[in-house]
DNA sequence: GCAAAAGTGTTCTATGTACACCCATGT
DNA sequence: ACATGGGTGTACATAGAACACTTTTGC
């Protein structure tokens, strides 16, 4: 098969899906919608749409991201996943999804607009609590998969700040990686780790509020230069 | 745009593409294919097909992967890489291409089987020396991707095993980390590290031959049943 | 014997781990 | 005053870096 000839080759619908996540309440949470129609009718499923004729996969996902979301100017992260085509992954035609991971921070609540009004965020652990039957697709693959990512990719680069808008402190980011990990790194190795790496965060001259029960006012810092972290920040304890 | 509703969505042909490596001489090296035909019609290409209209995406690559090497009863190792779909990427068609990553031990020169009759080893030094005129569509944006994931692949996992045939010396294992990262690490501390991973090599009773200029008989390993390498292995000073 | 390559040991240093502790502020 | 949480210090353990060195064999 000298490859790029068509030929009789059958051609197939590509979409992208998207998994966005965030930070609500200390919990990480995911973007579903309820789908409204055939197949899977009730189901929960990820956002995503078709890729149309004039457009890169990249682009469709912004595209997808903002209407989904609702914000036209998103300040977070989005990067591609993998894609999935098993034949039978849907039921009535044969489609390719390319599936996309974003992190973001405070995302509004999913409004009436365009046509997500059935979006809502969940917490990663209703989401594994489901049962398989009431996600559609192969999402709860695509699913498991991005959280993988996402708890692989802030160990060894910044994206953690992606999650928390700015200005933030020390104390918020660290509540990041507790939320994405399940359990919060250790308080003042994370700190000099953090302030050991050259533009991972830079500080503001700013001191936020102090907290409800007091205390001193915290450094707040915006998001640095640096993409990478290394060595990598190690989860604690993934269970030898 | 509620997902998966094809409406009058256009549709597009799914290939898979391989970057499949292997050592050769002490060289990391890829396989490519001389172009018959137009578009770019005598540049190289990476391997690839259509994907079969009852066909998943990684049965797609495995038949490719047989079909391009010649091999049927492959021994390596193979993974999705990512897709590429930017619009004109094809200037016939709307193709999304699916990447895949092959690690491959001691392949046999490409034979004039199938239609793979133009395919040919290079090494990646070659390959990163061409003009990008002569490297069809978009492929050396995947095979650049293609080389830093296994060049970062080969720290944290055991995949390196992948490509020496069984059974194999630590040295001959230390030689393919030489070659992928273009340097070696250093000698006693690479032994401990793979050594001191439980289950990434199982040593054997046999023992090799000593080498031309004499020396002893270097102990004969197999791959073990260990994944991961945690913590991972350095490649030496990636520039600071 | 000598060269070549396998295999071992040793010291130094960087980094992660696990804490204890101090300090500033709101209630 | 005291609880709350930001911020700092320190002793220990682990593991990588950079070597030197010994051993086994073919020529």
């Amino acid at each position: 098969m000298t490859a790029y000839d068509p030929g009789a080759h059958p051609s197939v619908f590509v979409t992208v899906d998207l998994a966005i996540f965030t930070i609500r309440d200390g919990a990480l949470s995911l973007l579903m919608v309820e789908r409204g129609e055939e197949p899977f009718r009730g189901c929960l499923a990820l956002p995503g749409g078709f890729v149309e004729p004039e457009e890169d996969i990249e682009q469709a996902a912004w595209r997808e991201l903002a209407e989904e979301t609702g914000v036209e100017r998103f300040s977070g992260h989005l990067e591609q996943l993998r894609s999935y085509g098993a034949p039978r992954r849907d039921p009535r035609h044969r489609i390719v999804s390319v599936a996309h991971v974003a992190f973001a921070p405070n995302l509004p609540e999913p409004h009436a607009g365009s046509d997500a009004a059935t979006a809502l965020w969940w917490t990663v652990d209703e989401v594994a609590a489901l049962p398989s039957s009431s996600v559609a697709f192969d999402h709860a693959t695509i699913i498991a998969d991005a959280l993988e990512r996402v708890r692989s990719k802030i160990e060894y680069t910044t994206l953690a700040t992606q999650f928390v808008p700015e200005p933030f402190t020390l104390a918020e980011l660290r509540r990041v990686y507790a939320a994405v990990w399940g359990e919060a790194p250790d308080l003042g190795n994370f700190r000099r780790k953090v302030l050991g790496i050259e533009g991972f965060v830079v500080a503001t001259e700013e001191s936020g509020a102090a907290a409800s029960g007091g205390g001193p006012r915290p450094t707040l810092y915006r998001r640095g230069w640096a993409t990478a972290v290394q060595p990598p920040m190690l989860r604690p304890r993934p269970a030898s």
